[in-house]
Order: structure tokens, then C-alpha cells, then sequence
DNA sequence: GCGACAG
DNA sequence: ATCTTGTCGC
């Protein structure tokens, strides 16, 4: 799919900020997708060479069968430090690369950390589906901010994520007696569709079959 | 000022 | 993220 790479990035933690100041009133947390999924992606990264070294992965499964259709990779030099809060600045760029590489163009992609459940309510889900003007979900394993309740120990309870007063986001539990994921809307995803997405994206793991299978790709293991 | 802190 | 073997539990 053709990826608008004229984006410039920051060289500073005060340049991102900006950036993520100016970009946060244009993420839509409301359903704005056509109502036919067809193909879901997931995107992993990882790093080599003391992580002077992006390798991003990118996976493209029909729904909601979630049968693999299409892989792709990339590498390019890391340019940006891993910084909690910063995330999208390291890792998008070679995000970028691999979603170029893509042919069949996902209606809906699930990123590997928060959407708005954020401190300035940009995650790397929000940031990436606004660069790409596409549906967005935010998943990650573990929690940049916000605090919930805890949740039944069966799949598909879920606990709303606050922050500052605010429903960022849920603590949901994608299978019965594992950690909770975290879902957050990326962009042009509501709250209550992420949570569906996920758990339809998950059947049998904690982690969605995209993500999951992203990681099988880009496994640093595997490739060693 | 002291902790917390996606991957 | 990454460094790494076996091991506890359903």
C-alpha cells in the first residue's frame, strides 16, 4: 500500500511533544469504518545489533477467519530511543516501511501498545492510524497510565481504564486466568469496538492471532 | 522532589 | 525490546 513517508520526525523528547500536542485533537475515538471487515493486520517489532537496528513485521489476516494472507518485513537504522510515553517515535518508522511492502491494504490494524491511553492520548495506535488515515486499535500487554478495577478471572470481563476522570481505555481479560491485555481506541475505533475486535482477534491466546503471528515472523529467536 | 514508566 | 533453560501447572 502506498505510506506517506515526506513525515518529519523528531530529534527531541520536546520536538515529540509537539508533535503529539498537535496531532491529538485529530484522533477520532468513534466508529468510522465500513461495516465489512475483511482483513485484519497486526505489526511487531524488534531489534538487533545492540538495537542500533529496527525490524519491523507486518501481517495481514482475513476475518473472521483469521487465516494468514500476507507477511511482510523491514529494517532500517533506529533512530529514535525508547522513552515510556515516546514509543511511536522509535518504532513507526520502520512500521512505515513494512506497510508499504503490503498489497492487501487491512481495514483495521492492531497495534502492539496503547492507543489514547496515553498522557497526551497519542499511543503509537492513534499516532499510526492518523499518519496512515486508517482504523486503529491499541493492545498492549502491560500499562503506560491509568488504573481499573480488577476483573473476573473469565475471558471477556473487562474493567474500564481512568485516567484523570477519563475512560482511556479497559483492562480486558482475552483469556480466562492470564494477565489482562490493554485496549484502547487507536483511531476512528470506538472503545466498545475495540474490545469486540479483540476478543474476535482472539480465540485462543492472550495475545491477538495478528500480533501474534507478526511476532512469530519477526522472532529474534527464530532468526538467530 | 519522588516514583512510574507501552516496547 | 533483549539476554536465556528448565520448570510449574492446567
Amino acid at each position: 500500500m502506498k505510506v506517506d513517508q515526506r513525515y518529519a520526525w523528531p530529534l527531541t523528547v520536546t520536538e515529540a511533544i509537539a508533535i503529539q500536542e498537535q496531532l491529538r485533537n485529530q484522533v477520532i475515538t468513534e466508529d468510522q469504518f465500513q461495516e465489512t471487515i475483511q482483513y485484519v493486520a497486526g505489526v511487531d517489532m524488534g531489534f538487533e545489533a545492540n538495537g542500533t537496528i529496527s525490524r519491523a513485521a507486518v501481517a495481514v489476516l482475513n476475518f473472521p477467519d483469521l487465516q494468514v494472507i500476507e507477511t511482510t518485513l523491514a529494517y532500517r537504522p533506529t533512530s529514535f530511543p525508547y522513552i515510556p510515553g515516546f514509543l511511536s517515535f522509535r518504532e513507526i518508522p520502520a512500521v512505515l516501511d513494512a506497510l508499504e511492502k503490503v498489497q492487501t491494504i487491512p481495514d483495521i490494524i492492531l497495534c502492539d501498545g496503547q492507543g489514547i491511553a496515553h498522557p497526551r492520548r497519542l499511543g503509537i495506535a492513534s499516532h499510526l492510524g492518523l499518519l496512515l488515515d486508517l482504523p486503529t486499535i491499541g493492545v498492549a500487554k502491560s500499562l503506560l497510565i491509568g488504573k481499573h478495577e480488577e476483573l473476573p478471572e473469565t475471558r471477556g470481563n473487562w474493567q474500564p481504564l481512568i485516567h484523570r476522570g477519563e475512560i482511556i481505555g479497559a483492562a480486558l481479560r482475552s483469556r480466562t486466568g492470564v494477565k489482562p491485555v490493554y485496549v484502547s481506541s487507536g483511531h476512528k475505533v470506538s472503545l466498545s469496538t475495540a474490545i469486540n475486535y479483540v476478543l474476535r482477534c482472539t480465540p485462543k491466546y492472550r495475545l491477538p492471532e495478528t500480533t501474534r503471528v507478526a511476532d512469530k515472523l519477526a522472532s529474534a529467536r527464530l532468526r538467530k
